[in-house]
DNA sequence: CTTGAAAGCGCG
DNA sequence: AAAGCGCGCTTTCAAG
């Protein structure tokens, strides 16, 4: 085979009799040739057609195919992840008279089980044991190759069509970057992690018992409200036990709490605390999640309905500050570690092309920015003002402050103003690359008609004001998240393809030698929306820096070409992570 | 007994 | 001072 031109694209899917199939295409989608193999010799193949042609890999979906591919030590450049991107495309507005991407098929299949569980088969890449239990995506490929003509049809007939092949791109490099994120693992000081945890409750007692610190703080409680049997665990008997001290808060809850002078209030705010880092990431979260000094969580992209990631398992996305210094590099390695500063507004100023926004922004931090042109006297107002123009905030402060805003940015108020306004009627936006926001359910709509019928009672009429009000604020947020999501995925598969040219070095000394090939040089090992680790050899830190700073560049140009909106970053090169 | 909602708190 | 967006996870508690 491949006597003509090279392939663009290379199908993969499940082939006849138990076999394999790769099916090469050119530039314009058309057969070019094809070959069937065993699935153990999948990882070679893979491995010497990305060596010689480099084509952009086309599978049902990631974790299933790469996940094995990793194990096998292969990685890949590119890809075309058909359940990803099916998705966007069936939702998006700027896909033009390709009704048959909107019809409901297999291909709307949800990831819906953890990555372990859909790895399960007999042999490398045998599907059948997996994806019959799953009942997910199709995995032959007849229906990759169908999907695929649809999904390019689809994208050719597209309105802005060169936005909505950036996005493609993007989602299927953060499906190789989740599947890769996955198998690096987030370096992890089990040590340090058990150091904190006995810092703040106490040794780890056996199991089924409190934490020493933890009893101390509950009898502290119990001792200042009087009441020695007092359940702390169960809101309703502790805020019955609140009211009986006098202690008139409406729940329990933290911030309300803050509020109150009163002896039992400090521990039972330390309790709260315990407790919650006790059941959250306390030492029964190591043992299940840390093995071999990494902690390798399930990341899913295209998880939220705004583009943003989502995870499964461990929390990955809400690691408490408080255990930031148990991400430690290897002995020999660092944390190259990058946060975008105001990332979601600064993304709105590039797509509505809003110039003071931009110039309040240029080179540093965006909020003093607002400060010194004047328009508000403090940080925390600009910063309060900004999230409120970003959520729809209308009372306390950012209420105050929005107006403000509304003067001085009008082209990127009137963007976000007019999202929610859409929201308001019902209606659909989308991200500056084309993802669009859901429709609303039947019964919200239905609800909102029936209310402008005159007769309808005014408790009715009410509830559909404050429930359009409601997904106003939705769509007003998901174009300044989903574009900052965008933003963040070309970021990082920048970022990727550059890491992916360092040098690998000889694996180091003791526990953490093995794992795969692409963990031998700087790789990326955490990714949490706007804010990026590293873990790279001392001597390729710097590089790493300079890398990450430089896809943050190309991300902006990419998406925003000719805008003046930056995107700075706050990096630092440390050996283990500060607690910020 | 299982299941689902709500409360509460962690992250951006 | 604690609102306005998006999540995941643990626990309690009531319903089936």
């Amino acid at each position: 085979m491949s006597t003509g031109p090279s392939p663009v694209w290379c199908v993969v899917g499940r082939g006849t009799g138990g076999r394999t199939a790769l099916v090469d295409l050119d530039a314009q989608g058309e057969r070019i040739g094809s070959r069937e193999l065993e699935p153990a010799q999948l990882a070679d193949a893979v491995s010497r057609r990305e060596a010689e042609h480099s084509p952009r890999w086309v599978w049902s979906d990631t974790p299933t195919w790469y996940a094995r591919l990793l194990a096998a030590g292969v990685t890949v450049a590119r890809c075309h992840d058909l359940r990803l991107i099916h998705v966007i495309l069936r939702h998006s507005q700027l896909v033009r008279d390709a009704e048959e991407i909107r019809d409901a098929t297999a291909w709307d299949a949800p990831l819906d089980l953890p990555l372990e569980d859909r790895t399960v088969g007999a042999t490398l890449f045998d599907l059948d044991a997996s994806s019959a239990r799953r009942g997910g995506v199709p995995h032959d490929i007849d229906a990759a190759l169908a999907e695929l003509a649809r999904q390019l049809a689809a994208i050719d007939a597209a309105t802005a069509a060169s936005r909505l092949r950036l996005l493609v791109a993007a989602e299927s490099a953060g499906g190789l970057i989740a599947a890769e994120l996955h198998a690096a693992g987030i370096p992890w000081d089990v040590a340090e992690h058990d150091r904190i945890l006995t810092e703040s409750l106490g040794p780890r007692p056996a199991p089924g018992h409190p934490p020493s610190k933890m009893v101390a703080s509950a009898s502290e409680v119990r001792a200042a409200l009087g009441d020695p049997q007092l359940a702390l665990d169960s809101p309703p008997r502790l805020l019955r036990a609140l009211h009986r001290a006098e202690i008139d808060v409406e729940s329990t809850s933290k911030w309300e709490l803050t509020r109150y002078d009163h002896p039992a209030i400090e521990p039972l705010l330390r309790y709260k605390k315990q407790s919650r880092l006790l059941t959250a990431n306390g030492w029964a979260w190591i043992d299940e999640w840390v093995h071999e000094g990494r902690y390798r969580p399930v990341y899913v992209p295209g998880g939220v309905v705004t583009g943003r990631w989502a995870s499964s398992g461990g929390g990955a996305l809400q690691i408490p500050r408080q255990l930031r210094p148990a991400l430690r590099a290897d002995e020999g390695w660092r944390l190259v570690s990058a946060d975008v500063a105001q990332l979601e507004p600064r993304a709105l100023a590039a797509m509505s092309a809003d110039a003071a926004m931009a110039t309040a922004g240029a080179g540093k931090d965006l909020y003093s920015g607002i400060v010194e042109a004047g328009i508000v006297a403090s940080r925390q107002e600009a910063k309060v003002g900004v999230l409120g123009a970003l959520y729809g905030g209308t009372t306390g402060d950012s209420g105050r402050v929005v107006p403000r805003l509304r003067q001085n940015f009008p082209d990127a108020m009137a963007l976000v103003d007019g999202a929610a306004a859409t929201g308001e009627r019902g209606g659909t936006v989308s991200t500056w690359l084309g993802r669009s926001s859901p429709a609303p359910e039947t019964a919200w709509t239905q609800a909102q008609t029936s209310a402008y019928l005159p007769d309808s009672a005014a408790g009715e009429q009410e509830r559909a004001r404050r429930s359009a009000r409601d997904r106003g604020r939705f769509t007003r947020n998901f174009v300044v998240q989903g574009t900052a999501a965008e933003w963040a995925l070309s970021w990082l598969a920048a970022l990727r393809l550059a890491l992916a040219r360092f040098e690998p070095v000889a694996p180091a000394a003791g526990a953490h030698a093995s794992g795969p090939v692409f963990a031998r040089r700087a790789h990326l090992a955490f990714f949490l929306h706007d804010e990026v680790i590293v873990h790279a050899p001392a001597h390729q830190a710097d590089a790493a820096a300079t890398a990450i700073r430089e896809a943050a560049d190309a991300a902006g140009r990419l998406l925003f070409p000719g805008s003046p909106v930056d995107f700075p970053l706050d990096l630092t090169i440390t050996e283990r992570s500060p607690a910020k």
